[in-house]
DNA sequence: TGTACATCAGTGAACGCGCGTTCACTGATGTAC
DNA sequence: TGTACATCAGTGAACGCGCGTTCACTGATGTAC
């Protein structure tokens, strides 16, 4: 959590610009420490300022008001999903072999690591992907960091075996999938990644079949149910990597 | 919203009983309208009382704090949800046909109940699904409305075809589903209902999937994707009656 | 190497606001005889 | 039908709190000559 500030830094920061960075980054800290608490509502600028020792105001040489610290977060919480996509990617294709990539392995790893970084803090993923924080509007560029992840969705997918895509022959719901024909139309959200309709419609079951199950268990809808939220997570993987 | 003050009202109901029925129903009127503009964490008491002409101390009169208003308009909440799937049941019931049943006609009704439901008021959806609110802890009697919303889901399920159920011969993630023999041992939710574990797994598949296109549908994350998010629920729902 | 100046981090007081909640009270509505 | 009493809805003042944000300021850190 405490940068060196090694001489040979990167860049000709200033030793003041290295401590405003240091600053933003400890300030950035206790708002997560304070989110995993009370959730984002609860984020206020005089109790971060307080805990660090400052006076309230002292903040607003960092950031410009709440909305601007809130909206830092929510970007630094979708990079570090990059991130650990990123790794789990690097990490597959470190061991990869075809037969691998035929059963869904790089699938299967960000799916692992996706559920890795919901429980690592889940207050983190509903600020991410949960209830809009009422009276705040995110701005633009999240739409870019949602892209991102859904590229390395979108390419795990895409190696997925022929049969394990909605609409293929002898998969459930073939031969005609509508909703197929309607992505080969609106499929800018891929980006520069042109893809095949199925593989869309996979990547996009992929992420909202994890995020039902990961969501429900985070917001505790499966306490009292007994059964393990990790079997479950598991058997929704299978039946993703399979075509089910 | 205005209940009629009928002479022959049921019970043995007094003038002063009906008028404070009538102010709580009011308050959470109210209530209903600020969660849908500010969420949950916005609901203030003294909001409401302001709306209402009356001065704040006056609600607690009617209820005992904050708290106690948040933990009722969850149950009604789940209430209303049940009225949802009840009339989306008996609907289907009225026309009844075996073949209807075996294309999962009774899953479908109820998947379309949950999406209108859900759309009808997003805050509302998210105040029973959502992130929990912090610092508020639900009392134990929301377990069983979670449960009696379940049976709906799991009797619909019951009644889907053979071949649309997790680890049936011919639908992909066959023969072994481990999640569904662990399922066995932790059924306890299903209550009353002894149902066959693959039927246990497609009723949890039932619910985490629609929520997870549901969720993210409200949370705004389909908006800039240009897809319709109709055509992709009914193409989940497709694969789920579907097996797939 | 030393002095004069500019930059900028952080403070403390203040503004205005809304929150949940308590308390002693007024006044209207119902009940008992 | 009328009077005496109990019940209870609602008020207004008050408590103590925390919030975001502004402003004029002090004092330390860096820069230029």
């Amino acid at each position: 959590m405490r940068q060196e500030t090694a001489g040979s830094a990167a860049g000709a920061a200033t030793p003041r610009e290295r401590y405003r960075a240091q600053v933003r980054t400890e300030i950035k800290a206790h708002a997560w420490e304070q989110i995993a608490t009370a959730g984002a509502p609860g984020l206020s600028l005089n109790a971060i300022a307080k805990r660090m020792g400052m006076s309230g105001p002292a903040l607003y040489r960092y950031y410009a008001g709440r909305d601007e610290l809130i909206t830092e977060l929510i970007r630094d919480g979708y990079r570090s999903l990059v991130d650990a996509f990123r790794a789990a990617s690097g990490a597959f294709a470190a061991s990869v072999a075809s037969e691998a990539a035929a059963s869904g392995a790089e699938a299967r790893a960000l799916a692992h690591a996706m559920r890795g970084w919901a429980l690592a803090d889940p207050q983190r993923y509903f600020l991410v992907f949960g209830t809009p924080v009422p009276g705040y509007h995110a701005p633009d560029d999240t739409t870019d960091l949602a892209r991102e992840t859904m590229a390395f969705v979108l390419d795990a997918c895409a190696a997925l075996p022929q049969a394990a895509l909605p609409g293929s022959p002898g998969s459930p719901g073939s031969p005609e999938v509508p909703f197929a024909v309607h992505l080969g139309q609106y499929s800018a959200w891929a980006g520069d990644r042109p893809a095949p309709p199925a593989v869309l419609h996979r990547a996009l079951s992929f992420w909202t079949r994890l995020h039902g199950a990961l969501s429900l268990e985070l917001a505790g809808q499966f306490t009292g149910m007994g059964f393990d939220p990790a079997l479950f997570f598991e058997a929704e993987l299978d039946a993703l990597v399979a075509g089910g």
